[in-house]
RNA sequence: CGAGAAGUAGCACAGCUUGGUAGUGCACUUGGUUUGGGACCAAGGGGUCGCAGGUUCGAAUCCUGUCUUCUCGACCA
């Protein structure tokens, strides 16, 4: 049965996200504008997350530190086009009870400048190089339009801030990290994420180039979820971070920063979640499976149920059994609206028949099995056919809503029909990104690194093009 | 920050035009009967009507301000 608590995805986008968010319990508004509460169901699924990109970078050798809430602002200001950058997004603490501070101090929107100042008085010799440092934090960015997860003011991320003694090993850094969130979106989110690099115009404040990870949304609109920044040594000569090399010369230090956030939150659900409420990757749910019992005091059920489950978690499958005073109609639709990959109904008329039911929430389907069946196998390889399922469907519909402009009017055509990745060559100049824009704020995405030549002119000038890129409307 | 809409019990809403004892459904508590797609019966508990002023004998209702949320722009992970 439908949900009746959401809005249809097809009727108003927006306000079923929202409902979404409300229904399966990720997260709840607050009397702080733009801070959101994350409950227990949504944060369960940043544990998720941190808990395997943790893993990931701590295979690759980086290494976790914490880093002060706190900036002053002449650190700031050492780097002007960050500031610049940042400026609008600033929250500044600027007393102590009735007592004003000498300086006033930023809430961190991004951590460069303290990361800077640190690796400042600790490196000193290439050989104290590279340094692969990770923080899991907060941050807070004052954002005027604000939406649970997508936007809000304080947010959950990891910044990577690592510092290289040679260009080429920095650069290596930027690209393999963010080599590291496509696999994650692609494997562990099933989302078919692109990435390549972003254009002056869109890239981060102060950085020599930005590499992006953008996924698609079921409307077609698009969500930058995690980038990867090359500094070069823009950073480490405003912050005066420098090392001795092996010729016994004083060099700037090679510096690259790469972020993921709570936002993936809002990617799951508006590329995986539907009108029945939140659907979740089995290797990011954090409970894989439920188990609801049917029917009361039935010994046969009961230990069924609870043998069953105990075997699953014995072999790594995240299983619970649903054994509240609810009726089995209440529990198969919370189940249903919390997102749980797979669901298992054991009650005596399938008993009676040797069989058991399971239900895929990925397609609502329900599967009748016979008793000798139910194995952990069995489970195991669902939820592995559901992860790649899930993976293809978002594929395919993405593809689906992958087009190619070749001028102005075919970019129009499909803004306003419906939008989607948009394949357009383009002559480099940013005066046609600012007319592109002015197609429903349409803006360049990513360019595609050895991208094929759709066209040998842009699509906006008609000149000669220089770059294969793909635009979209983003969030 | 600009334009629009909305805030009344945990949630969804009615009441407001025309000021006069705070309502409905769901949820919650207790007892009982139930259990294969959001069970049923009975009895209960819960709201200074977003907040602050003002008008009035009297304000959820009229006026002013303010905060928050949603939608659409500009800005952004």
């Amino acid at each position: 049965m439908k949900n009746e608590s959401i809005t249809s995805r097809d009727v108003d986008f927006a306000k079923w996200y929202t409902d979404v968010v409300r229904a399966a319990k990720l997260a709840d508004y607050t009397s702080v504008k733009g801070c959101i509460a994350i409950e227990p169901n949504g944060y369960a699924i940043w544990e998720k997350i941190q808990s395997i990109l943790d893993k990931k970078f701590k295979e690759l050798g980086h290494v976790n530190v914490q880093m002060p809430l706190l900036i002053p602002e002449h650190l700031f200001n050492q780097e002007k086009e960050l500031i610049e950058g940042f400026a609008p997004e600033l929250l500044w603490a600027t007393a102590a009870g009735d007592k004003a501070l000498e300086e006033r101090h930023a809430i961190r929107s991004t951590s460069e400048t303290v990361f800077c100042d640190y690796y400042k008085k600790h490196i000193t010799s290439y050989k104290d190089l590279p340094k692969l440092y990770n923080q899991w934090c907060n941050v807070f960015r004052y954002e005027k339009e604000t939406r649970p997860f997508l936007r809000s003011r304080e947010f959950l991320w990891q910044e990577g801030h690592t510092v290289h003694a040679t260009a080429e090993e920095a650069e290596a850094e930027t690209k393999r990290m963010m080599d590291v969130y496509v696999w994650f979106n692609h494997e562990i989110l099933a989302i078919p994420s692109i990435s390549g690099k972003k254009t002056e115009k869109e890239k981060f404040a102060g950085a020599e180039y930005t590499i992006t990870c953008e996924d698609l949304m079921y409307n077609g609109v698009c969500l930058q979820d995690g980038t990867s920044h090359y500094f070069g040594q823009k950073f480490s000569k405003a912050y005066d971070v420098k090392f001795t090399n092996k010729d016994n010369k004083e060099e700037y230090a090679y510096y690259t920063t790469w972020g993921k956030t709570t936002r993936m939150i809002a990617a799951i659900i508006m590329v995986h979640a539907d009108d029945y409420g939140l659907v979740l990757p089995p290797r990011i749910a954090p409970k894989q499976v439920v188990i609801i019992p049917i029917g009361k005091d039935n010994e046969e059920v009961d230990s069924l149920v609870k043998e069953f489950n105990t075997k699953l978690n014995d072999n790594n499958i995240i299983s619970y059994i649903d054994d509240s005073e609810k009726s089995p109609g209440f529990k198969f639709a919370e189940a249903e609206v919390n997102g749980i990959p797979v669901r298992i109904e054991i009650g005596a008329r399938d008993l009676a028949n040797g069989t058991v039911t399971v239900a895929r929430r990925d397609t609502r389907e329900k599967i009748v099995i016979n008793k000798d069946e139910l194995t952990v196998e069995y489970i195991s390889n669902l939820l592995e056919t559901i992860q790649k399922d899930m993976y293809q469907r978002a594929l395919d519909r993405q593809n689906k809503l992958t087009f190619e402009a070749h001028n102005l009017k075919d970019m129009e055509d499909i803004l306003n029909k419906q939008p989607g990745f948009i394949h357009a060559m383009w002559c480099g100049d940013e005066a046609c990104e600012t007319r592109i824009k002015e197609i429903k704020g349409c803006k360049s995405r990513c360019i595609v690194e050895d991208g094929e030549k759709i066209d040998t002119k842009c699509v906006c000038c008609g000149k000669e093009a220089k770059h294969h890129v793909i635009w979209g409307i983003q969030y």
